[in-house]
RNA sequence: GGCCGAGUGGCGGAAUCGGUAGACGCACGGGACUUAAAAUCCCGUGGGCCGAUAGGCCCGUGCGGGUUCGAAUCCCGCCUCGGCUACCA
């Protein structure tokens, strides 16, 4: 046989598994069932990139093990295929978008392939098929057939709403209240609309007001969208975490990104006519106290109050000010005459500001009085009120009370524009802080203390007098406890073509203007499918979707004699990778989105790996569907993913860089910094330096970093940098298969180090494995011989005891690694068990099998040509996994160190189950530890068998 | 600014519960084979020092302290790098 030839071999297991559907998985699991998931692709024109590859070996690994140890495997693969690229290539060349698709997903196909994992591939499906996104529709059907029972904590059925008495006559009534209660909604939301480009940009594509892309103006302009009510779940997406087996930062983001927060709303008055200075009347102010002190806290606030939500009700008292954001609805009523016209442009200019710009925190904080004041609960003082774009509609109530001593944005703003700072909490010894500059106004301070300037709350530790005050004001009908979320609701249409389709018809009245009322298309007329004849222009003149140009005969639907217009909006691209786990499970299935039998036997996922970059929006999108799905008994399970892994990023190679000024010269790295525009910059100079990459062979270590050969004194950077086009670093990993082949890519990729970790790629490291391979191949087959033929070496004789513990020891060590997900260090037992047995004249044919079992889940096509090799007809994929003995492993005779006073001696080799007395004996025994202890007095012998002995000495 | 993670040879990394720091691989150096090169095989390889050799000593896991018979590992205080997040009241 010749030498080690990946590309023959991988070819020709490749088609072997194809052919017999290897790897197929059972309609329904036989024994014991694990699914493991990869997150799948989004197929782009760029192809894999080796980043891919590294979870995707990993959850192949787990699966073609676990196959041998007899468990039923679900691996599906699919493809996230909606996406902005193909619709914006069509545009450009007229190319149907699907088109694209379709040729990205060929070859993203052909590579997966190539690479040998053990998909079933019968279940591939694409978001993009008709036959999928019909049942996305058919989810959306069910978010809007959904409210959400606060008292129950579930969704339910929107035909189970209870209906208020004093609407129930009026059907129009009815069905508006019943849309203000659906999980999917609709509203009037601002969007990031680009003329120039003619493109509607999310919010991280606009910078500065301008786009990314271009750097065109781009304005906000509103308009009608969906929203999905992710926020009713919020409660349960947060407690739900503690049942997963996820990595306890990955939770911790989840948790961050809900932002869960208790405090208290509170009311302030402001009155329905104020005095001319702008004060609410105060007659009308007790009248209103004496009001609430009967009528309670109200669910809605009336016209006549401000209402806040707080997490520090103890502070109450040191509320100096109040604060709306600009798009609050009481700017307009606020605005005194006088101010009037400055509010006004203030809060236009906000309008024209992404999210981003707004909360840019280098900048300063801006504001306008609105002339305005409300009259602070508890202790009747007119404190003013001002808009400022610090305060963000979005978030709680849209409005604060502003409390400059104890909170750092307050504090700033309240020393820009000159408002008083009065201290309620005294710090005592807390460190952060100068406790006199507190008491002074001249710091915020925002820990927890004890209460001053408080009335007859003084002394009160923070935590008992926030619990004491929230009850007081519920008492007094002017607060209660409250819990808000840093999550939004789910923004969930966009202005694209490529996209779900809604199921949805807008109807129109006699002119042909909606009406407002919407019908769903009933689940059994789905899909929707996108209309087939549609011309894209280069660019667009309005923010509307580009399905508003779509043919009439798609557009425009009459039933029953009515007029609708269908929905031009489409789904985001997190819609399709919402649920497609659970097609997986069932993906030909034309009457349900899955077998409800064949969901129970599969689910939930056992492992999903992924890239970290979808800790949050996609994970917890998927877990929002699958609760409601799980609410409404499509799925049997509270949550989809019971272990998730994050595997960590791959970066280029190492690269070493200098940098130059102007004139050419080298500037030492350790004099260069980073000036605000993100340039790099001489420190001594203030002149902007080109970094300049520099050849490994130019440089050396000294001391702590990098230094030129040349001229020492100047020190170059050494780092691995994110692979990326504009670097030039990206790997081809078609390039890797052609040069080393897909076993060593796969074997390199999970030798690099730990799963999680961000690692750089080395292509010397993908040779080093190679060899590795070529090492295996030769312990085992005759290169010589021109025919397939064994080496010599290996023999049917019974491996010697040496050979035998080897054997063994290596089982038991790459099983655990596998067991642990330690990849890295079970290919480091092979290697050693390789080299160990090239070095052995005879070598066990049982040896060798056991070892190219051990290899096949990270080197398949090179396991099964050695095993084919070795006599074996059948594909080694469900052969069991070898065993091993654990008295075979242990060797007889140990080396323990002696140590005295802690510090390393010398080492005594005695039998591996020496106890203490024989251990210190033997070490007291060694001659070079005699000689040390001569003479002095043994305080104190440590001895732990196995381990170590150690003598302290006087 | 906040949160999370990481700092171990020239490089990627290993080290179970606190018990021989540097497994395994790369790179590098020396040697064998070869007309030669590649490939392959063998030997060496954290730094410093003593020694003719055999061998031995000291230092060493980002920095400074601490706990312990013993610390890469535990505790306290810093530094650097990376990732995520961004005025959430």
């Amino acid at each position: 046989m010749p030498r080690y030839n990946p590309a023959t071999v991988e070819a020709k297991w490749q088609r072997y598994w194809a052919e017999h559907r290897t790897f197929a998985a059972p309609r329904m699991p036989e024994g014991r069932k694990l699914y493991v998931l990869d997150m799948f692709p989004y197929p782009s024109g760029d192809g894999l990139h080796v980043g891919h590859p590294e979870g995707y070996t990993a959850t192949d690994i787990v699966c073609r093990y676990q196959r041998m140890r007899g468990a039923s495997v679900m691996h599906p693969m699919g493809w996230d295929a909606f996406g902005l690229p193909a619709e914006q290539h069509a545009k450009r060349t007229g190319t149907s978008p699907r088109e694209t698709t379709e040729k990205n997903i060929d070859n993203f196909r052909r590579q997966l392939q190539m690479l040998g994992f053990s998909y079933d591939w019968d279940r591939e499906l694409a978001t993009t098929d008709v036959e999928y996104f019909r049942w996305t529709q058919h989810i959306f059907l069910v978010l809007l057939d959904t409210w959400y029972d606060a008292d129950e904590q579930r969704g339910r059925p929107i035909a189970e709403l209870p209906i208020p008495e004093e609407i129930a006559e009026d059907e129009e009534a009815v069905r508006r209240y019943q849309d203000d209660h659906r999980l999917a909604y609709q509203i009037e939301a601002p969007v990031n609309w680009c003329p120039e480009l003619g493109t509607v940009l999310a919010n991280e594509e606009v910078v500065g007001g301008l786009s990314e892309r271009g750097g065109y103006p781009v304005v906000r302009i509103p308009l009608r969208q969906w929203m999905l009510r992710i926020t009713a779940y919020a409660d349960r997406l947060e407690k739900d975490l503690e049942s997963l087996a996820w990595a306890e930062s990955i939770k911790l983001l989840q948790r961050n990104w809900i932002g869960r927060s208790v405090g208290a709303e509170v009311d302030f008055f402001i009155g329905l006519t104020p005095d001319e200075d702008g004060k609410p009347d105060m007659k009308q102010y007790r009248g209103w106290l004496r009001d609430r002190e009967l009528g309670g806290y109200p669910r809605k606030p009336e016209e006549d109050v401000l209402r806040i939500y707080t997490t520090r009700p103890d502070t109450l008292f040191g509320a100096t000010y109040m604060v709306v954001a600009p798009e609050h609805p009481f700017v307009q009523r606020l605005m005194q005459p006088e101010q009037a016209a400055a509010v006004k442009a203030y809060c236009e200019k906000a309008a024209r500001k992404s999210d981003l710009d707004r909360t840019d925190l280098a900048k300063e904080k801006t504001g306008v009085f609105t002339g305005s004041y409300a009259i602070n609960p508890v202790n009747g003082e007119p404190i003013p009120i001002w808009v400022a774009d610090y305060v963000l509609i979005s978030y709680g109530t849209g409005a604060i009370m502003a409390v400059p001593g104890h909170d750092t944005r307050d504090y700033e703003f309240a020393e820009k524009f000159g408002l008083a700072i009065v201290p309620v909490v005294d710090p005592g010894g807390a460190e952060e802080v100068s406790r006199d500059q507190v008491l002074a106004g001249k710091a915020a301070f925002t820990g927890q203390g004890t209460a001053i300037n408080s009335g007859a709350y003084d002394g009160l530790a923070t935590d008992d007098f926030k619990q004491l005050i929230t009850d007081d004001l519920a008492a007094r009908g002017l607060g209660r406890a409250a819990v808000n979320y840093k999550l939004r609701d789910w923004l969930f249409s966009r202005q694209h073509f490529w996209g779900e389709p809604f199921p949805i018809l807008h109807e129109l009245d006699a002119e042909g203007n909606l009406t407002g009322l919407v019908r769903a298309i009933p689940p059994d007329e789905l899909p929707v499918d996108l209309p087939a004849e549609m011309k894209f222009d280069a660019s667009h003149a309005s923010p509307e979707p580009p399905l508003e140009a779509a043919p009439a005969d798609w557009l425009y639907v009459t039933i029953d004699g009515k007029r609708y217009k269908r929905e031009t909006n489409t789904m985001p691209q997190w819609a399709g990778s919402c649920w497609y786990y659970l097609r997986f499970l069932d993906p030909k299935n034309s009457d349900a989105l899955v077998d409800p039998e064949i969901e129970k036997a599969w689910m939930p996922v056992d492992l999903y790996v992924g890239g970290a970059e979808h800790a949050v929006l996609h994970l917890l999108y998927a877990r929002f569907w699958h609760k409601v799905l799980y609410d409404r008994g499509y799925v049997s399970t509270p949550e989809p993913f019971q272990r998730l892994v994050n595997q960590g990023m791959i970066l280029g190679e190492m690269e070493f860089s200098g940098y130059q000024d102007q004139a050419g010269a080298w500037v030492s790295a350790s004099d260069v910094k980073i000036n605000p525009a993100g340039q790099p910059i001489c420190r001594n100079a203030h002149e902007v330096v080109t970094p300049r990459k520099v050849q490994p062979g130019e440089v050396e270590k000294k001391g702590e970093s990098f230094v030129l050969k040349a001229r020492p004194e100047i020190r170059v950077e050494s780092r691995a940098y994110k692979m990326s086009k504009s670097r030039g670093n990206v790997v081809n990993p078609d390039e890797v298969v052609r040069e080393y082949g897909a076993d060593s890519l796969r074997l390199y990729e999970m030798f690099m180090g730990p799963l999680e970790a961000v690692k750089p790629w080395s292509m010397e490291g993908v040779n080093g494995v190679r060899g590795f391979l070529e090492r295996v191949w030769r312990m085992i087959v005759d290169e010589r011989s021109e025919q397939p033929a064994l080496n010599a070496a290996v023999r049917d004789v019974e491996p010697t005891e040496e050979q035998n513990r080897m054997v063994h020891k290596t089982i038991k060590a790459v099983t655990a690694d596998l067991d642990a997900m330690a990849f890295n260090t079970a290919i480091a037992r092979m290697m050693e068990f390789t080299n160990f047995f090239l070095k052995e004249d005879v070598r066990p044919r049982s040896a060798m099998e056991k070892l190219v079992l051990l290899l096949s889940p990270y080197a398949p096509h090179i396991a099964e040509e050695l095993w084919q090799l070795l006599g074996h007809e059948k594909t080694l994929a469900y052969e069991p996994w070898p065993e091993y003995d654990e008295a075979a492993t242990r060797d007889n005779m140990v080396e323990i160190p002696v140590q005295i006073q802690g510090k390393l001696r010398s080492r005594i080799v005695v039998p591996a189950g020496a106890d203490r007395a024989e251990l210190e004996q033997a070490a007291k025994a060694d001659p070079k530890v005699a000689e040390l202890l001569a003479g002095k007095q043994i305080v104190k012998t440590v001895v732990v068998p196995g381990r170590t002995v150690n003598f302290v000495i006087r």
